[in-house]
DNA sequence: GTCTATATGGAGATAGAC
DNA sequence: GTCTATCTCCATATAGAC
């Protein structure tokens, strides 16, 4: 949508275009090795060999490049994503491979991340729940819920229509433990993957118990209260996602 | 310990404690109308009616500030919290009445507390999780133990030595949710409290169901790796509790 | 349209006078 | 112990050269 578009401002030139990436990538680089609060604009513009100037030409803020970075990330990964979920066949095997290559992706950002996470507040533009990184947000959904729908997983009618957004939630969070995972190789973060995922799996399966049900009637009051309607997927809602209004 | 003694520097003064108080009663008050953010010790000073210096006599940095609210907080909450252990009696009337106090009692600093919430990043010396704030934490398992030892609550062994720590858990991300709330009275965390207690209740209660054995050995495995063995309560570990090493 | 050079204003922090 | 004056550094804005 209209979003999209603002990234791309004056992308009409032709050696524009490649100084814009420059100066994108040494933002990365710089972040990487200095942290997204501790580096400058200067830095990320000497390590481009532009002026300030020129990174405030192609960027508004610093904030935007790291939006930037989000929105490279999101139509970078799509494709790989598509194809993972073609390749896949059940459920288990369809989360973990979506989530472990997304992990996979951001390793070399991971310290990056750490900005982003950081921004638990929906007021703010670069968190995962603002109306800033809304179409990202829900594009993501988005392919959870093509998760669901090809697997075809069947809860009880008052959690199914959440699902999408209760694995993209999932997500964020082990995106968040991984982030800050100091164990070598972020090997916690592999194991709490593994066996929440089990745990989920195990509950999805135990779900249609019937003395299960009271817990179903809670959950499913809950959800309503915090995403609203039952109805509401991943469309172009905007605000509608996210734990807050 | 040793770091109770940081907040009160220099506190052998006589008038010295009355300007301290003073200061942080007015960067409590700058915080709340502008937001941690937009604060400047600059406004904060002057509300004080102080010099900036005087400021940074006080308080080595606009985080210290943060942090003496932290303590000062855990300090005043305390008697009221360990009233509640006496007065009520089950685990859900504990857990319920704690957490609304805290609720109540943060109601003012609501908008501070999102500065606190905004680092997830154990690294920072304002997060819950931080080295920093271990004392305080530690300090609040603690009264979760007390509930939970009082309430004689038996869980599987796999995850009933980690009970405290999770309800904790629990709480912080009750809070978090409030902060950002922004429904009239905060409604819906009410609501999300409501129904996650008592989804919790129901949890614990079917948990000595048999076919749930291979949830209890997952979660176990689970905890183990992320807290550490399952012997350590809230004792002056420093470092053990929280998400990560 | 693309970019450099330079200015602005405000932040956290400090040296050293009272 | 208290506070004034001042420093450094940064994100961002602007003026105007190519």
């Amino acid at each position: 949508m209209a979003a999209a578009e603002q990234s791309a401002k004056k992308s009409s030139g032709l050696k524009s275009e490649a100084t814009r990436a420059r100066i994108l990538e040494s933002a990365l680089a710089t972040f990487r090795e200095r942290g997204f609060e501790r580096a400058t604009m200067r830095e990320i513009a000497a390590a481009a060999e532009v002026a300030v100037g020129a990174a405030y030409y192609y960027f508004d803020s610093k904030d935007a490049i790291v939006m930037a970075f989000y929105r490279q990330a999101q139509e970078e990964m799509a494709p790989s994503l598509d194809a993972i979920l073609a390749k896949t066949k059940t459920l288990e095997g369809r989360l973990r491979a979506v989530i472990e290559f997304k992990f996979e992706y951001f390793l070399p950002n991971r310290a990056l991340l750490g900005a982003l996470s950081a921004h638990a507040d929906p007021g703010h533009p670069l968190s995962p729940f603002s109306e800033e990184t809304a179409a990202i947000r829900e594009q993501d959904i988005g392919f959870f819920q093509q998760i669901v729908d090809r697997s075809k997983v069947k809860l009880p009618s008052a959690v199914d229509p959440y699902l999408a957004r209760l694995f993209w939630l999932y997500q964020m969070g082990l995106l968040l433990f991984w982030v800050y995972d100091r164990s070598p190789g972020q090997a916690r973060t592999r194991i709490l993957f593994d066996k929440t995922l089990k745990m989920i799996l195990l509950g999805i399966r135990l779900a249609r118990l019937p003395f299960l049900r009271p817990v179903h009637r809670l959950a499913g009051e809950l959800l309503q209260v915090i995403y609203g309607e039952p109805s509401g997927l991943a469309k172009a809602e905007g605000t509608s996602a996210g734990p807050r209004q």
